[in-house]
DNA sequence: CGATTTGTACGTTCACATTTT
DNA sequence: AAAAATGTGAACGTACAAATC
């Protein structure tokens, strides 16, 4: 029995009864889709309990789910069980470089840049192959995976990382990210759920966002994630999948030791999980860690990026799998791709065969180590299982901030940061944190002076 | 009111009735998967019609819907209301080059290889790009778009094209396939539907089943597809896009005339379709063409490949959009790609500035001229409409075939050709042909050779 | 800690469209 | 051309689980 005396219940979102048509879901659905868009529901405003709504509008409960079901899934609201629904906020969190920065008004200590140092050995490098006498070999779309010398540079490459794994299981991809798109778009379908860490690598938010892939966070400690923790949402889940960034988890920093690593490792063999590990910071550990790919043989995705630690504008990546997903792999990059440019893959082996590789790593290494010593004259580092010379630090707030609000309240004093509210999965009011670049500020001087600004920037605010 | 008599109802698929648990069609999806993944049910098996499977199951209808809907979405089964639910033919269809077919033993008319003749042309160019002082300018990872001088190469070929569009709405990617899939992603949802020609590219159909977007064919006459015929499905079916591939369609050669592009272009503002042009043909195709786009200017995304054009191995493509799509293509090439190697882009856009992007399509045209010749020696062309320089045929069949059989009979003879089903978002009894790629025999007497064991293949065997 | 609020998952009913007979 | 077979999509009712008070 409807009851229709709602009209004084405070409901923040009334849609007009009389555009409702048949489907009544898709209906409401573009109704508050329309709301949003054009700002009538501002971020973060709760929207009326389905049920409420259902009465309201004299429907069914179920309708009301539906139609928040897909503005959910286009990622304009949010719901909570026991909390209720409410707007998102501003959408996209995903970092990326403006199109055109050249001359930046502010220090850079959000985006992570590589380092670039490296591009002189890397300009010698592509002048050696050109005079080769194979360079036309390289430019037809033959071997689609890559080329064998290739994926054999790749094997010795993942070798100096301790995984070992045969050449018929690894492709050369366009780069670390193109080999997440490939990964997700391969082996998983819209709706899979995949366990992440609370705080993880944006942009596979965003990635897994646009291909409708949802993310469940789990808890950690200082060891990076919790095995009972992951045990448990499995048990209760279904999950078909598990992202994880050991050697220094991007954005907290975390190296994720043997045993943790181990134990990590049994829980994703007693699920079935498919494990993609990314190890784009494998550069930055120290000797004597394997990855978690190691104890998962049947089961895993091994993403080896070049771009952090080789060269980032050479687009290239390496990518190892388990038997089973060769197959998915190799249609999905012809899907994707069709194959990565031979020339950009040489240039790669190249470095790797020629010795530069390991030159350009210990450079970066040497600087890294160098901007971890500045940083920490102006800030403690409060966990001793971070990466000492990881390209960024993870700091705590000691107070609770709107993400765009502190992060342009920062640019105003002159330095980018990220908020930590952009590398969860769902925004909640877990702990704050702020993480900090050291490697794109142009020299320790310039990321001396955004740290100097920084600090008092903190000391101000809280 | 359940009867269980039906045990000795002749039903091809029975899923043991203990084995059900909650949720039940989730059980009954599993059981289905393992059944057909490990050949008890073989392809284009009929399976019991869902009320037959939900009486006997003693469920609802709507829990069997339910349950093959997951199937269907992962490719396992396909549903057609009014006859059935079969098992899918053996899965993948999409073309793709083997890793390794150096020495093929059969003479190559399936795959379209693009005549890389031009390879010594590009070598050059390289060569010529390496001595350049700026090279280490190419190398970082700013521009995620494309530098600009690189769009206004892009411009300046798409212009060449009759594409007219501001640098502003242009992107550079990775290759015709890659925009495909930065376009589903970015634009589109999983369950959306995009209309297509009956017969398509078959790896942007895998392409539309990898991102769970669904395909509508749409009947065609000899101009191409049929306005009223899009017209009538748009009426019936809330479609979101259309894919095109007007200069030469993929697989049947079709050149649609400006009268059909325009009345296509009609309905496309009629119901907000967004177009996706695949221009990937335009160099074959006589001046005096308009790309759809034109006619559109609001709702376009339109594709220029360079692959068959100018270089397949660089895997650079051009990729333009109306306004309203650029905020999402940006964010969709950082999420895919982050972005395409600046060093790739500047080869291309230095054959196009030097003019040798010219030299290199005359070269074409003048191969395909040649090879279309040799091929009308052997067979008719059927349809005026078709592209005189076509890389590739479309040969109707007398007689219907399997698609797996009929490939294999014809790569016993020596020869590898493509089975119009391929072309097929769903396979049905529609007309059956054959499409002879013209430019992946060696040379011409390699294509002659070819199309003379087709033709006394065809004569015996119908 | 237990009751309440609120969102989620699953199975059901029914009207309808398309294909086959 | 009408009837039967068959799949699809919308809406509904109920049980349950998570968060809050």
């Amino acid at each position: 029995m409807p009851v229709n005396s709602f009209e004084n219940y405070p409901m923040t979102w009334k849609p007009d009864k009389k555009q409702l048509a048949s489907p009544i879901y898709r209906s409401i659905a573009s109704l508050l889709e329309y709301d949003i868009l054009n700002g009538y529901l501002s971020p973060n405003t709760k929207l009326p309990p389905q049920r409420e709504l259902a009465d309201y509008l004299d429907i069914n409960l179920s309708t009301v789910t539906r139609a928040f079901k897909i503005c959910e899934v286009k990622g304009l609201i949010y719901a909570v069980t026991g909390s209720g629904t409410f707007v998102a906020p501003n959408v996209g969190n995903a970092i990326f470089m403006a199109d055109s920065e050249e001359n930046k008004s502010f220090i850079e200590m959000g985006i992570i840049e590589p380092l670039d140092c490296s591009n002189a050995l890397v300009a010698e490098t592509i002048k050696r192959i050109v005079t080769k006498n194979y360079l036309e070999k390289l430019l037809d779309y033959r071997h689609p995976l890559g080329m064998p010398y290739h994926r054999m540079a790749a094997k010795k490459w993942m070798e100096r990382f301790n995984m070992d794994v045969s050449v018929e299981n690894i492709a050369i991809t366009s780069g670390g990210q193109n080999s997440l798109t490939l990964i997700l778009m391969s082996l998983f379908n819209p709706g899979d759920k995949i366990a992440v860490d609370t705080y993880t690598y944006p942009n596979f938010i965003e990635l897994a966002n646009m291909l409708n892939i949802h993310l469940v966070p789990v808890e950690g400690d200082t060891f990076g994630m919790l095995p009972e923790r992951l045990d448990a949402i499995c048990r209760a889940n279904h999950l078909q999948g598990i992202y994880l960034i050991p050697s220094c988890n991007n954005p907290t920093a975390i190296i994720m030791d043997m045993n943790r690593r181990k134990d990590i490792a049994k829980v994703i063999n007693k699920h079935n999980l498919i494990l993609m590990e990314d190890d784009i910071f494998s550069f930055l550990t120290p000797q004597g860690y394997l990855p978690i790919s190691h104890f998962v043989p049947e089961r895993f995705v091994y993403s080896l990026s070049i771009s952090k630690s080789l060269s980032s504008g050479m687009r290239v990546g390496f990518l190892a799998y388990a038997n089973q997903f060769a197959e998915k792999i190799t249609h999905g990059i012809f899907n994707i791709n069709i194959k990565t440019s031979s020339l950009n893959a040489e240039v790669i082996t190249e470095l790797i065969n020629t010795g530069s590789a390991e030159k350009i790593i210990s450079q970066k290494k040497e600087i890294a180590k160098e901007r971890n010593l500045i940083y920490q004259k102006y800030f403690l580092k409060e966990n001793s299982n971070e990466n000492p010379l990881s390209f960024f630090r993870w700091l705590p707030l000691r107070q609770k901030y709107q993400l765009k609000q502190f992060e342009q309240n920062a640019l105003e004093h002159g330095i980018h940061v990220y908020h930590s509210h952009r590398f969860l999965v769902k925004k909640d009011k877990s702990d704050q944190f702020i993480r900090i670049s050291l490697t794109s500020a142009k020299d320790s001087d310039e990321l001396e002076k955004g740290l100097c600004i920084l600090k008092n920037f903190l000391l101000n605010i809280e």
